[in-house]
DNA sequence: TTGTAAGCGTTATCAG
DNA sequence: CTGATAACGCTTACAA
């Protein structure tokens, strides 16, 4: 590989004046930049990355640490990933993924070792070590998520209490009162994946104070779950309820509207349906459903926003916290009961 | 951050000493290497990377490109990506991700400025520029995939070829004479996917010359891909078809299923379905579906595999082709009607 | 067993 | 406008 040496050589000229011309920093001349250039693209020069960062110039490379478990939501995950990855490259920063088991470590490692600028921390759960230990690593780190201990980090997320107020009020509003919930995957709720708790006792809170009754049903792991039972539950079990609550991922509230759409339930006309904390949008739905959704696009964009800022500006973002009020998008699944002729909401 | 000097410094030592304690390039006597050490926990010393890379130690970073297109069938997509994300970490190795718009470029960038050891292309379509200009880039690169052009690159891929064979083959085998093929995206084609094209060539080819028919159904575009008239015109165009070949994602499948049901065809009794270069694994189907799988893991490994070597071996792999033969799952959703009795094939 | 010093490929400072 | 050179943090001959 020809070096900024060989260069200067080949254009008849020194070093400096090739870093110069690479470099607009002082003024060259005509001539010797073209020289200059031509020699560059004569020998298919590159600046060595590592030589450039020792004198002080940044990579520009942000960490993103990902766990990977079996039992992820890959449609969700994939949309925060995603958008991640593309809001990091427009921003002119490569992307240093880290998925393996000893996620701490490998954060300490290659902040400490300089080898990125910055860290992104996904999937938080509501006790993560990766944001607690946030403290160590030797660069700035904004987490998408909102975890208990986050001394070190900044958080961006969903403000996930209002999610749960609005979804119990937004029911309320429209003359529910009984209800089901048809929880998330129960793995999420042992790791108290924070978002689905967090959602989960607000929502029930305030339907409490609401005076609305809210029956749960859990068995939505995957591969476990039945439709059929599920269908068959809500209506035996006094079939009281006139709404589901979902925070079961597309397909399992697909297979639920299916299955409904058998049975010649109608929705909204017979149950209505709101997903709560879904990332619906480009899944293939039997019908649309009104949803409080998460916000990958927005998230991912104040993360990496947020994290460029500190970056480039040199300004600590440990402890800050950006709560985002959830936006409900109606797609007409929800009946206002309240409505004269008992219409559709929409 | 503290650097081996202030290590050295604290320990009493010279810089030579701490990195030779570091990397047990010569013999230390066990009173200095535990000052030493010590000296490196009490100070948080992790080496900079970029002095090392200066001195020719490798920094362990493959660069893996993956174009980001809308229509991408995120399940297959994932299944590759985290595959490869986890060899790679496995060979201690960290994956730098390249998803931007300019893949060539970006990946001449990474490479020549020696920010990583090699390359990964993925999603490999049959006119690649990535693999096409794999020569320009200044590290071994294997695709995961068989483009057209490929001196510049290894490749691996299963040899889709085969599977067009093996699926015509094994319905010609179990006496089917008439079937239909229920294609994969249309985007897919219209880019001409490498496998997608290939499988299908092949495919039509032997089917042709064991003197099967077959009816293309090409609705397959997920957003207006409609079951009910893919049933319905299979079953009305003359009604001949015994089997299904369907290179349809898992959800899109499933819908054929499910409607299938609905309308009381039974499979594999009245209708058998084989799925080729289609990843089923965990994926949510109403009735399991005998496959000709793609094989992430097994790729993905011997993607790694192959670069780590020629990384650490210092050996051109440029060129190189293995294609692996596909292994048909039987999961009993083809029929047997040579059988005595017409019981399904499991 | 340990220390000294050269040098990796850049950028920035100081002279011209 | 341009050139020589120190320095970045580390590894590794070469000396002791």
């Amino acid at each position: 590989m020809a070096g900024i040496k060989d260069v200067a050589r080949a254009a008849g000229v020194s070093v400096s004046t090739v870093s110069y011309v690479l470099s607009n920093k002082r003024s060259i001349s005509a001539e010797t930049t073209r020289r200059v250039m031509d020699a560059i693209r004569e020998l298919d020069y590159t600046p060595d990355a590592s030589a450039q960062k020792m004198r002080g110039v940044r990579n520009s490379i942000i960490a993103l640490s990902m766990p990977i478990r079996g039992d992820i939501n890959l449609a969700k995950y994939n949309a925060y990933f995603l958008r991640t990855a593309w809001e990091a490259k427009n921003a002119d920063y490569d992307v240093l993924l880290l998925t393996g088991e000893d996620m701490v470590g490998d954060i300490q490692r290659v902040t400490r070792s300089n080898l990125v600028d910055g860290v992104v921390l996904m999937d938080i759960e509501e006790d993560d070590e990766r944001a607690a230990k946030a403290a160590t690593y030797a660069k700035p780190t904004v987490a998408v998520g909102y975890p208990l201990s986050h001394d070190g980090c900044a958080c961006i997320d969903i403000d996930f209490v209002q999610v749960g107020c609005q979804a119990a009020d937004y029911l309320y509003d429209r003359g529910h009162r009984n209800v089901i919930l048809l929880r998330d995957n129960e793995h999420d709720y042992e790791r108290r994946s924070g978002y689905v708790v967090m959602f989960h006792e607000s929502m029930m809170d305030r339907a409490e104070e609401l005076g609305m009754s809210v029956l749960e049903f859990s068995k939505t792991d995957l591969a476990r779950f039945d439709a059929v039972e599920f269908v068959h539950e809500m209506f035996s079990d006094g079939g009281m309820a006139t709404a589901i609550i979902s925070q079961a991922p597309a397909s399992v509230l697909d297979h639920v509207l299916k299955e409904m759409q058998v049975r010649g339930i109608r929705v909204p006309e017979d149950v209505s349906v709101l997903s709560c904390g879904t990332f619906l949008e480009g899944e293939f739905m039997t019908r649309p459903v009104t949803e409080i959704p998460v916000m990958p696009e927005l998230l991912a964009h104040k993360a990496v926003s947020l994290l460029v800022d500190s970056i480039e500006g040199g300004k600590s973002i440990a402890g800050m916290v950006d709560l985002v009020s959830p936006v409900i998008q109606e797609r007409g699944s929800v009946m206002d009961l309240t409505a004269e002729g008992g219409r559709g909401s929409r």
